[in-house]
DNA sequence: TGCTTGACAGAAG
DNA sequence: CCTTCTGCCAAGC
């Protein structure tokens, strides 16, 4: 059997919403997490895009820390340079690159719950 | 019904 | 480092 349906049901997407909201709520001050972090943790490691599109279209979503989410890369979303801005107000250092140092900042889903 | 878009990921040039 | 391509999958047109 497989891990995972081929699609996601209307009640999975529901699900999927909820648990990406409830992951990103938890992301301690001064961490950040990735999408694809996120969306594996939710149960749907394929559907980091709609980790994004989540919490892009969610109304609500501005209540929660997300500009702690970036993708794998340390790399901040395009068109809000804020979210940079955000972050190194946490404490959060930025390679002389412009992306955040994964290395030092990466949370992952889970393991303080 | 079919093509395009995107707050992604990963590889390639 | 940056851009572009492919794979991915839901949403929009």
């Amino acid at each position: 059997m497989k891990d995972y349906p081929d699609k996601m049901t209307p009640e999975q997407a529901r699900m999927f919403g909820e648990d990406v909201l409830n992951i990103v709520s938890q992301i301690p001050r001064g961490k950040v997490t990735t999408y694809g972090h996120i969306a594996a943790w939710a149960g749907w490691p394929s559907h980091s895009r709609m980790v994004g599109r989540t919490l892009r279209y969610t109304p609500g979503a501005e209540e929660l820390p997300c500009h702690r989410v970036v993708n794998i890369a340390g790399r901040t979303a395009p068109g809000w340079s804020r979210q940079r801005i955000l972050l190194e107000e946490e404490g959060v250092t930025f390679k002389p690159n412009g992306h955040v140092d994964m290395d030092k900042h990466l949370w992952e889903p889970g393991v303080s719950e």
